[in-house]
DNA sequence: ATGAAAGCGCTAACAA
DNA sequence: TTGTTAGCGCTTTCAT
């Protein structure tokens, strides 16, 4: 078959002297031909190498068996471990996947759902940095789940996502238990829900222990560079300015880490002068000595739920939860040991 | 707009009192309309939101404006990084990707292509696991560009790969010139063309250097745990034996890292008693304390040599080189200082 | 069990 | 500058 044009039905039609009717029939198992047909319209599929024209099957059935699914950076382990685990998952129920990276830009975002718009996906797993979604792809109709951060006009989006006040509240309660009195809480800038949740869970945890919340510990990235540098500057400079602190809970593992470096330029033993906690249970927290205690977000479990729900919408049905929750749980390393 | 059906150009062009023909033009903008009726179009594509229908345009046009990118395992850091420069690069140029996770398994692979073949993308970019591409695909005439590893049947296929041969022989170099004479070498199994380049360089730099090569030295991985996982058991294994060693070349940071493990557990000093150094200077080498030298493989080079090389196949040039080497180079860390 | 034909939305060749 | 029309490959309805 050294041929490098694709063949056809019409042409495999011809050369089984049927008709394309016939042949997309078999090629689709929907009965109705004898097994005599089917044999010589398969053996012509397999000798010439038939593909089908999945431009002319979308066109014509309005779908592409495709999800598109939208994170905001593929290098990051947290979500490529999450995308991984989407596209293997539907990947079994027969839908390829898209996967878009917004790179956390807005205008990428929006082009990108533009652009699933356009290639008639079924459905989209999502994983936004929008503060809302696009107006045309909502009023569209094509089912959409939302994971980990909601935006905020995604009303009758489900949304899976961890119960992050809580793990928040636990991870804020351990190092309270192991000693800490000062802790410092470091968190990107909380444009999302679901950083706001666990600031809620520091809080109450203080509250609940009778520690008095002090404003001066409490930090906010810029975003204006990498997390981790951001971080370790931020923490550089607290202790410089001769500030003390025995525990530190930052809302992930790379900030985390930052933390972690800037206490060794400053000669601080971690975990006996200050215990440090991270989010995501990422390579950030996992391989540094001392390795960082973490929140595991547990995203096998967001991803495959995920999945489960838009699923169910493909499949017509209305999911019975708007919001699923996954729980987050501590992993307990040498930094707080 | 709150119609959640998409709106055609027939319907365009109706309200619009015009042709679809006019319309396409229009929105294509191939001249030949004039300003008036521009205007008046525009206004109704954002008014009622229309979004091209791209199966329909891909079944016209034989092309999908879509590049598929296989990769062996998106959540390894090495792959995505390559990944996503190879998506944002193609982006730059309108080009959307498939990105495809065979998990480096050959059957999906096999899918993959099939997939890609029947949704018609333009071209593919490959860090293939397999021996040999499928047959139909090299076949069908579409631009491939491989990155890092070379299918045997792709005599014609371009790829972009470093020289593995003069890095390895520069990374056992360093390893001698620092006073080391039993360089263990520890390497996946060698399937793959760029391993046995490594392993190559490492016999070449003793050989140089009056080192006789000694098999017993010499280790690969089966592959049947995560590799430095099999890689603490070996050489923790090694050293429980009572044999010594006083440098280790591994051919993954993640192997180092195994290895790092191991000697850790056997109080074994690094860098003073045994030096180390790996290869892909990923989160696994940079992360450790010690800190792991390594090979730094030049992802974004890669990337951005294999869309260029594609993007010119795409534009019908043939291109030039079919083997395009990146330059890899050693980033010294604690490991080896 | 099979076939003829319509039509999905689009582009491009041709006509006006 | 604009419009008419064929046809890309496929599924599906309606005949037979």
């Amino acid at each position: 078959m050294n041929d490098n044009k694709r063949i056809s039905i019409k042409e495999i039609a011809r050369l089984a002297d049927t008709s394309i009717a016939t042949v997309s029939r078999i090629i689709n198992k929907k009965g109705g031909y004898s097994k005599e047909t089917e044999r010589l319209v398969n053996d012509i599929i397999d000798t010439y190498g038939y593909v089908s024209n999945m431009a002319a099957k979308s066109l014509r059935e309005s779908k592409s068996h495709t999800i598109g699914i939208i994170v905001p950076d593929i290098s990051n382990d947290f979500f490529a471990t999450i995308a991984l685990h989407v596209e293997k998952t539907l990947k079994q129920h027969n839908y390829s996947c898209y996967i878009c990276n917004t790179s956390n830009d807005e205008e990428t975002e929006k082009e990108y759902f533009k652009d699933l718009d356009s290639k008639l996906v079924d459905g989209i797993i999502c994983i936004s940095g929008l503060k809302n979604l696009p107006e045309n792809i909502s009023n569209r109709n094509i089912p959409i789940v939302c994971i980990d951060r909601k935006p905020a006009n995604s009303k009758n989006i489900p949304i899976v996502s961890n119960n992050d006040t809580e793990a928040s509240y636990e991870a804020t309660k351990l190092l309270i238990e192991k000693g800490c009195k000062q802790i410092i809480y470091i968190s990107a800038f909380p444009l999302e829900h679901h950083l706001q949740a666990r600031r809620q869970g520091y809080e109450k945890a203080l509250l609940d222990h009778n520690i008095k919340l002090d404003k001066n510990l409490i930090f906010y990235l810029t975003g204006k560079d990498i997390s981790y540098v951001e971080s370790e500057v931020l923490v550089a400079e607290f202790l410089q300015a001769g500030n003390t602190c025995d525990g530190i809970l930052a809302t992930s593992d790379r900030i985390a880490l930052g933390a972690l470096y800037a206490l060794k330029r400053y000669d601080i033993k971690i975990p006996e002068e200050v215990k440090l906690i991270g989010f995501d249970n990422s390579l950030y927290s996992r391989l540094p000595s001392p390795s960082i205690s973490t929140i595991s977000r547990n995203t096998v479990m967001l991803a495959s739920e995920g999945c489960r729900i838009l699923l169910d919408m493909l499949d017509g049905k209305t999911p019975e939860n708007l919001e699923t929750i996954v729980p987050a749980y501590i992993v307990e390393r040498e930094s707080t040991k």
